[in-house]
DNA sequence: TCAATTTGACCGAC
DNA sequence: GTCGGTCAAATTGA
């Protein structure tokens, strides 16, 4: 994988350019468009600095394990991906998922979803087997009054 | 009163 | 049959 992570940023900057093409197509009126379209960008954003951190680690020193570098996102696009936790996640077809892994400090407290641009209502609440906590699920609130389909999935790792 | 959340039931994938 | 994702009725709070 690691000598493929060149390639990767390669199609990462090429979907970045497309993204960023469309978004000049899209109809500023539209919000939740470019709500959409802005957070995929910061997403792109992300997965590029930690490639390029995997990159510069391999160039200078021993292999670590690329676990490390995953504090951000992790692309799947609906195949035989796995979850970080090893498990498997089915996907609907047709639709991009990704995960994120963030810090939530208990200092703070843990306060359901954080706001990254979208309103989102919880529409259901599972016991995942072999998980600590609960995972949560959230629908973008304007999933019916502006055609929003983003959902996102919360679960707090077993460590923190 | 209305919107958001909770929670048990249902359904599909494996 | 089990597990995860979604639905929808009930509940809660502003």
């Amino acid at each position: 994988m690691d000598q493929k992570v060149p390639d990767l940023i390669k199609e990462i900057i090429q979907a970045r350019k497309l993204v960023m093409e469309l978004q000049t197509q899209l109809n500023p009126s539209s919000v939740s468009g470019n709500v959409l379209v802005t957070n995929i960008l910061s997403i792109f954003e992300t997965s590029l600095s930690m490639l390029n951190q995997i990159k510069l680690d391999n160039e200078s020193t021993t292999p670590k394990s690329s676990m490390g570098h995953f504090g951000g996102s992790l692309f799947s696009n609906g195949g035989s991906d796995l979850f970080q936790d090893g498990s498997r996640k089915r996907c609907r077809k047709g639709i991009v998922t990704w995960t994120q892994q963030v810090r939530a400090c208990e200092q703070g407290g843990f306060q359901g979803p954080l706001d990254d641009g979208y309103g989102w209502r919880k529409y259901g609440q599972k016991n995942i087997f072999g998980a600590a906590y609960p995972r949560a699920y959230y629908k973008c609130s304007y999933h019916s009054s502006q055609n929003c389909l983003a959902m996102k999935q919360v679960q707090r790792s077993d460590l923190n």
